[in-house]
DNA sequence: GATGAAACTGTAAACGATTACAGTTAAGCG
DNA sequence: CGCTTAACTGTAATCGTTTACAGTTTCATC
């Protein structure tokens, strides 16, 4: 492979003059020409570990969540693999992390500088996380609920406004006996929901009943069908609000295996608003949190913060918003 | 930052042996315990761009592929993703390329070596893109059929087989008159999956119609949607094979608005056997053409590549599966 | 304790870029 | 044409590692 000074000796000029045109730095035509047709003749390409160590940027952007298999979070890469793709970043993704110690693990791994900054959408809550970012010498935006005591850039979606408004559209439609279809406690998103749904019941003047909650064991269609299999008695409920579509999907599963009629005996509302949602039959009421537009955000976040480092930190909050179809029609 | 000097300093020894204790060459027992009290108590981290610029290795492999939007490419980045997060190599995600410039544009790029390997799945056929690939002074593994000429590992469904599989199933269930809605011929898939399919027609004893072809112009629901939706007599069909399962779920919802019954009307197959084919309503019957299991091996290639340069290059292929479900039921 | 081999350690030269600084050339102007 | 200033260019140091090579220590053996 040709390096600079190859390219230096063939064009007739020193390697800075080469490295200054190839950054834009002010050269002569004549001089600029010659580097040109150099690196062309030598199909020169400079080396980015060079570049990086010398300027300490890595021009790659880290996007971490936990889950590869959940489209919400696919949305999210989509979002920032759009916003990265027309600038000079390039897009590492780390995933799949099935325990708090594996993202510890990742975090610590950020000091060698192999990214200049961090898009995090955490699922678990947990100290050493939010102890470990803040530690991070490099901006990071958090795709998510900022902890107390963090202060970096994150985008926000209230989550607990979106299932307001799948219980309100609930009631208006006639039903009273709502339940949640919960995911796993042990993620934020899991306590956030199940909270969000025991505030919105009360406040729409019902009684909340602890066991109207079920909870599964992880947000894919397999817990839900698998939630509604433990179902004993079905007339205790006429509408679910899912902690995701996945689990909503699974859910509609199980009802159509057994005779159960979606909406007319039970109502459903998924929370993500995923693709599938609308091919589902009947189609799923949903509440999108927005999560492409989040990831979209989150790396503009991140552009601007690497542009301007100093700047104050933001926090953006988008608006959910309830998609209305087929799966909470009027009985 | 602390770097490796200061490392040295601190455990009072040369930065040849702090280097030699990370890297794991022999040191004394004495010595490595003062490295790694120094190193703690710093904080170390190694600098991945120094290392990278000396070695000769990014420790990074790069997966391209052209639609994040597809989730045939998603379960393949979850396949690439696993087998590699047990390494020390890190993931990088380049997607939505919307062109063949831009795939060039990229590959073009890769000579900078910030990747010490490529993954490609490309789904436009093009001259100048094999040519860069066969330039490419790097291990590249290809997911997809190779095109003549290349030398490199690859992994191979033979999605031939796959079509094969459908349209003998949609026989056997005593369909007769079968379609197909084939994505768009710009790309590989379509081109194949059509030829595949005439061939397969033939092969059954039946006479191919050309107008049994409607081609949609991306892979998406809508445009199974619309290309259902465009025809006008349905009683010139009893069965549809889709180029995948996208397409299938567009076509079904379309079905189902219509009144036309699935399987009573018109029996389905998809493609790609992706999540949603169990939760659509019917479910979907479809070829399973192993992405995930193909992102595996193709990360398993790149690793075994990247410790063995010189062997002779692989290609390994993965038999289709027919996963069977209601939406090809007897009449 | 001397000897030789084996095991370890330190010095210093890379890797390929960027950039401060000093030196050179060009350009504007009277 | 000389002078001043602006614009460009080249030299060399630097970023933080790894590693060849030479030098030192350790250790078993006689």
């Amino acid at each position: 492979m040709a390096n600079i000074e190859a390219v230096a000796k063939q064009a007739g000029v020193s390697v800075a003059s080469v490295s200054r045109v190839i950054n834009g730095t002010a050269a002569r035509a004549d001089t600029e020409m010659r580097v040109r047709k150099a690196i062309a003749e030598l199909d020169y390409q400079p080396n980015s570990a060079a570049r990086a160590l010398k300027v300490r940027q890595s021009e790659q952007i880290c996007l971490s969540f936990d889950d590869l298999a959940n489209p919400a979070y696919i949305a999210m890469t989509r979002g920032v693999g759009r916003e990265l793709s027309a600038t000079k970043y390039r897009l590492i993704l780390s995933s799949a992390f099935s325990s708090v110690e594996e993202i510890v693990k990742h975090l610590q791994t950020m000091g060698r500088g192999f990214a200049d900054g961090l898009i995090i959408s955490p699922i678990y809550s947990d100290e050493r996380i939010t102890k470990l970012i803040s530690a991070l010498q490099m901006p990071v935006v958090l795709i998510g609920t900022l902890p107390d005591g963090l202060d970096v850039d994150s985008v926000h979606v209230d989550s607990s406004a979106g299932i307001a408004m799948a219980v309100e559209h609930l009631i208006e439609t006639g039903r009273t006996k709502i339940g949640l279809i919960n995911g796993p406690l042990s993620t934020k998103p899991g306590v956030r929901r199940k909270a969000a749904f025991e505030k919105a019941i009360k406040a729409a003047g019902f009684k909340f009943d602890k066991a109207s909650v079920i909870q599964a064991n992880t947000f894919s269609p397999e817990a839900g069908y698998f939630a509604f299999s433990e179902i004993e008695d079905f007339s205790k409920f006429d509408a679910f609000v899912c902690a995701n579509d996945q689990l909503a999907a699974g859910a509609m599963k199980f009802a159509s295996e057994n005779g159960i009629s979606i909406p007319g005996d039970i109502a459903i509302v998924g929370i993500d608003n995923t693709d599938m949602a609308s091919l589902l039959h009947p189609t799923l009421t949903s509440v999108d949190l927005k999560a492409e537009e989040r990831g979209e955000i989150a790396a503009q976040l991140m552009l601007d913060r690497l542009a301007n480092p100093d700047r104050a930190s933001k926090r953006i909050t988008v608006e959910p918003k309830l998609v209305i179809r087929e799966s909470t029609a009027k009985k």
